[in-house]
DNA sequence: CAGAAGATCTGC
DNA sequence: CAGATCTTCTGC
């Protein structure tokens, strides 16, 4: 799922237009299954979304600062998620800047999870939120989604995890050498 | 109940 | 490289 989302196109309709952002990096987190997953030790108030239908966003704030943003996989009761780490503009490029606060250029408008956040004006009010007909947010593929997943994908271990990073654990996905993804640390 | 660490980013 | 400062977990 985390493979799939790539080059897809990530959609917010503000009440100002609409925000699109096409994804070049995610991560998957296997929940009850995997030590590095907010869902590992079992429901908490923090992660309640992740245990919800799939569909939905889990939207959580790391470090007391970013807000973060998964795409809730599994079914009800099984926290799966994909963690949304970039993205590059495609519309709404000036409304993001603003958010983001005077940034030039696509390179630094969505390039890690906290700014990619920002930029789409993502908060824990979205938590819950539906990507599923009606709401305000959702997924599409266009006619280039295709061309970005045949170009090449790199796959990597999770990046600032202290555990659930062992060697088997390549579950970063990334368009291969793309310059809005973020940057190694 | 206090302290520490965490799926981060920025500015010094 | 330190700081911001929310949520959860650990140890006493």
């Amino acid at each position: 799922m985390a493979r799939d989302l790539l080059g897809c196109l990530f959609v917010v309709a503000h009440a100002d237009g609409r925000t699109v952002l096409r994804l070049v990096e995610t991560e998957a987190y296997r929940g009850a299954l995997d030590p590095g997953s907010h869902g590992y030790r079992g429901p908490r108030p923090r992660n309640l979304s992740m245990f919800g239908p799939p569909g939905r966003l889990y939207v959580y704030l790391s470090y007391g600062v970013h807000f973060c943003v998964n795409v809730v996989c599994g079914q009800e009761g099984v926290s799966e998620a994909v963690l949304l780490r970039a993205g590059e503009p495609v519309a709404g490029v000036e409304a993001m800047r603003v958010r983001r606060g005077v940034v030039e250029g696509n390179r630094l408008v969505a390039s890690g999870p906290g700014r990619l956040t920002q930029a789409l004006g993502i908060t824990r009010e979205h938590d819950g939120a539906s990507l599923l007909r009606g709401g305000s947010m959702w997924c599409a593929r266009d006619e280039a989604t295709e061309r970005f997943q045949e170009g090449g994908i790199s796959q990597t271990k999770r990046i600032g995890l202290a555990v659930g990073r062992g060697d088997e654990l390549t579950w970063r996905f990334v368009v291969a050498g793309h310059p809005c993804a973020s940057r190694a640390r």
